[in-house]
DNA sequence: ACGATTTGTTCGTCAAGTCGAACGATTGGA
DNA sequence: TCCAATCGTTCGACTTGACGAACAAATCGT
């Protein structure tokens, strides 16, 4: 809930309720009914809320940790087309003010390579172009054929293995 | 402005202000105000509007096109890596505050796909996976092999067409 | 051409969020 | 020990957002 996210957001911040509510210009009632769990404030509320607290906005919504999700190649919502011969597929639609960066990687059978964990909340999207490969996080890798997307959290441990030569694949990057 | 996030993101859903409140449970006077950008909504009407939409509710708060760039298979910087066998490249480091949407294609050989203009400050990044194909911005086109790495603006007409059957790419839709 | 449906807006009413003040609880000096 | 400051909570008064109905305008179907 948005109470819980409140509350950990300024304790993170290492600020009092008092000094927040102050340093937002909203009263210290308010705030406290908010991380009590009741009513549900308004947009202008949260608003000065995150900048008092120096988040995005969207931080205050976050839920709990994003799931992977696998998506085959013959599988996902295929968007509508005026052409039977063009099947394009959303894979992943970006939140605002994220970034996100594009990776090509080619790759050859071998050793298994073992990633350092990325900043906290980076999220990483692979599709698999040609070759055959294995990746994922620790405990969930997934064997993964050409058209393949597979999607994980960037800040666990995580390994990619190719299968065949030359195996490429694309990396999305996604960092908070 | 919240306003404007609502408005824009209803009409890519295609319905109609009255529709979509009724699906969101709230009054449609409630939604034309909010549109009119009048009043801060709560988090509670936002969050139904969210869900009646199928969006993550951190994309209704908020919303230049860089020259054409090509990058064949073996181009491209490649990134440093302790392993020789694997080498990724960076194709386009994403700047802040805007959103991409990533697409997989499957196509077909057959007639050339004319692409209806997208949204003006809209960028396309074109990676192809496997086949071969041809695209581009009108009087631009480029023949593309699979690693080939390709973006335009999407504000432009452009154009696909499949030179073999098959051919897979990605496409990774960039918005203002 | 006409009625019927749907579109989006404006109005008054009610409920709910926000505010400011006062409250008890806790901590820190002097 | 006592006073002062800060902590977070609770209360009533005010403000504002959400609702439902009525409204003009546009679209559709017969």
């Amino acid at each position: 809930m948005i109470a819980a996210a409140i509350k950990r957001e300024r304790s993170r911040a290492g600020k009092s309720l008092s000094a927040l509510a102050a340093e937002a210009g909203i009263a210290k009632s308010t705030l406290s009914q908010l991380e009590a769990g009741n009513g549900n404030p308004s947009v202008e509320t949260l608003w000065a809320l995150a900048a008092a607290l120096d988040v995005p906005l969207s931080l205050l919504f976050e839920t709990e940790a994003p799931a992977t999700r696998l998506i085959r190649a013959d599988e996902g919502e295929v968007l509508a087309s005026e052409q039977s011969d063009f099947a394009a597929v959303l894979l992943s639609r970006s939140p605002p003010n994220v970034r996100r960066d594009v990776y090509r990687v080619v790759m050859q059978p071998g050793e298994i390579r073992r990633a350092q964990p990325h900043p906290r909340g980076t999220v990483e999207h692979m599709l698999v172009c040609s070759g055959q490969m294995r990746a994922g996080p620790e405990g969930q890798e997934e064997q993964l054929w050409p058209g393949d997307y597979y999607t994980y959290p960037g800040d666990h441990p995580h390994t990619y293995e190719a299968k065949q030569p030359d195996t490429m694949f694309l990396i999305v990057m996604e960092a908070p």
